[in-house]
DNA sequence: TCTAATCTTGACTATTTTAGTCAGGTATAT
DNA sequence: ATATACCTGACTAAAATAGTCAAGATTAGA
């Protein structure tokens, strides 16, 4: 079970760019740079977030992206939903009756699975990209 | 972000084991063919649960598995942990420097998959095997 | 107007992981 | 004996992941 990097640097490379955007609009490339992360990769991210309504893009010389909300308005399981970083823990389909039969014990695991599910969508739900920013100033003054 | 069917079938599997071994011991092939996995995909598993001390086996004629305790005393991490299903959301290591420095904003998200992981490790620490039989009994008299 | 920096789009691909299969064994109740 | 189990390790097909690559469209600034 694990986060893949599409996820992960969705959330970095925004984290980034809210940090670094004052007034003008963060390059991917600076990004790419900053983070490690290749910038074709980036591209591809980025275009799904624009497309979600969490980026916005700047083109031509001296362009890039802004965010298109406050951070607090951006929500992990926004970013999450925009690059298609699903939480799978399930076989049977949530509705369907089909092998998932609950008098048998195929499904005696079902709702465990669906409990998780929601315990970790919960999560990502709860916490928005503002309170990244601040929780990692907090940490850093606490030094 | 997905589970692997093997900690979705390990979990299954003991389950299964569980309803329906009284004294005698419940073969594989029986496993197979309520939950609808492969027997050498079973074998697989429960050599690893059998490693863990999580099940004992019988071997020969009538022979099969059983618990190797109560099943209030299996947590769910211990399956996991027996069948490498692991939780990972980080890239650095936990307590690596590198490429993980804290003045940087490359780690702005660091604490945030750490908590994630710490979310879902509870999860699975507070849940045993015993709870979820006695849930799912509950939910079948429900009805 | 030219050019460099940027976003935009879609196809392609290597690598890794997953989810098994397969082919032999060994042990034991009957 | 023999059928029914467990036991073990190697192998493999398919899917997912994590990118790369190529060609273009925009626009600021010289």
């Amino acid at each position: 079970m694990k986060l893949t990097t599409k996820g992960r640097y969705a959330v970095m490379a925004l984290a980034d760019l809210a940090n670094f955007s004052d007034q003008n609009p963060v390059s991917l490339r600076d990004i790419s740079l900053r983070q490690g992360i290749s910038l074709d990769y980036l591209e591809q991210i980025f275009s799904k977030l624009k497309k979600d309504d969490i980026v916005k893009s700047i083109r031509g010389k001296n362009g890039g992206y802004i965010l298109a909300k406050e951070p607090a308005r951006i929500k992990l399981s926004n970013i999450f939903s925009a690059v298609d970083e699903k939480v799978k823990t399930l076989l049977c389909k949530r509705e369907s009756k089909k092998g998932c039969n609950s008098k048998s014990t195929k499904c005696i695991t079902h709702y465990l699975w669906d409990d998780l599910e929601m315990h970790i969508n919960d999560f990502f739900d709860k916490k928005n990209l503002g309170d990244l920013l601040k929780n990692n100033q907090e940490r850093i003054i606490e030094r």
